[in-house]
DNA sequence: AATATAAGTGTATTTTTTACACTATGGAAT
DNA sequence: ATTCCATAGTGTAAAAAATACACTTATATT
């Protein structure tokens, strides 16, 4: 595409993803390790410029892949950051893309650029400094999914294929940050007919082992997508 | 700034905005007439591109200024457009922003710029085609709207400072496009404590009178801002 | 057989939401 | 002054949703 008529500005957009996963109890995102400067060597959402023909969802993909080696998370966009200094070297206004996934169903992280040195899973409880301003886009991301649990149960991809209730309760505990009563999640949970109970159960534990249930994503779409386009 | 070490693209950055006003119990957007290509002539948002050194929530407030003569309205981002053709001429990312306000408050309409021919408040519920994917962006904005009036009252910038219930109701009807009862809707109103009922009733009607009220922002805020925090 | 650990379950209470129809008021018309 | 008209203003009962709360059951380990 010819660009006509247009100023062109030393303008650069970017893409900064945040990545929730779910693991050992705890909620966690995906860092990358800088191997570039600025912020050589420091943790950073993986995040990276948008090319010139490529449209901003796309770009959010490729980067993501680019950086971690995950492709093909339902990603969406949740703000833009464009403050004129969040970063040294010029002015890149940052698209912010967030996706809940599970982390163990995932193929190991792996760079595919020499731009990001490695891809770790992290704590959000424990968080170090990130780079750029992208602590406050996490704090961004980490609110809006927060909120938007209130209403919709978004959890379930963070969780495995087949999961107990207990497991559901400690995952919404860890993003609400505030303990539940066990019955009435129960009771919510199967009210809004999203799950399915499944003739087995969980194995290898010392105790009583706990039902097993799957996600019914095509009653999930059913409900809550009249809602979605309200 | 010195831009170092970073690509240069043919990029844009522009804000769109999307204004929302509420008259003779019509809901209302802010429209200008395009006096440039392209889409000369044309319906659109108020937008333009944003400067390489201000931040694009000023931007915001710049643009609207130019374009309509309308100044420091609190603006929210929505959502930001990124397709790589949604502009003719070049590659335009663009944060789409949104305010509710009261059309009469307001002085008059008058653009800045020679870019808007002028600017008028269109109907909602009317609109024609509008340049751009502005259509799209319009919609985007009044579906997020339209979420947030369901957990948030936060209707009242588009009233007159003094206001019936009815009229309020007239205004959630409008956004919402479904009649409300008038019992519940008062009743509910009522209960968050954010209304001040005023010793005035209504001028100039040829029935019974009806109360005025005041939106009490303080205790608004103090009630709703830990919500928006979470 | 005893122990330890978490699974699983029901009810009563409170709060919120919904449905629903008549009387009151004030200006305009006669 | 009386009537008419249009909208203001009001309460209650029923249903649904949210909350608070504690014991029994199942399983693996010792």
């Amino acid at each position: 595409m010819k660009v006509v008529n247009l100023p062109t500005f030393n303008s650069v957009f970017s893409i900064d993803c945040v990545i929730f996963g779910f693991d050992a109890g705890e909620l966690k995102i995906l860092l990358i390790e800088r191997n570039e400067e600025p912020y050589k060597d420091w943790l950073a959402l993986p995040g990276y410029m948008v090319e010139q023909d490529e449209g901003i969802d796309e770009a959010a993909e490729r980067i993501l892949y680019l950086l971690t080696g995950l492709r093909d998370l339902p990603m969406r966009q949740f703000h833009t950051f464009g403050e004129v200094d969040r970063h040294p070297k010029g002015r890149v206004i940052t698209v912010g893309y967030y996706a809940l996934i599970r982390i163990n169903g995932q193929k190991e992280l792996k760079p595919i650029t020499p731009y990001a040195r490695k891809a770790i899973w992290h704590p959000v409880n424990d968080l170090p400094q990130l780079a750029f301003d992208h602590t406050e886009i996490f704090k961004s991301a980490f609110s809006k999914i927060r909120r938007r649990l209130n209403y919709q149960p978004i959890a379930f991809d963070l969780l495995p294929e087949k999961f107990t209730l207990t497991q559901l309760q400690q995952l919404y505990e860890a993003i609400l940050s505030k303990k539940l009563d066990k019955r009435n999640f129960r009771k919510k949970m199967l009210s809004y007919g999203i799950l399915k109970e499944l003739d087995e159960k969980q194995k290898g534990v010392s105790y009583r082992a706990a039902k097993l249930y799957k996600f019914d994503r095509r009653k999930y779409t059913k409900i809550f997508q009249s809602e979605l386009n309200l």
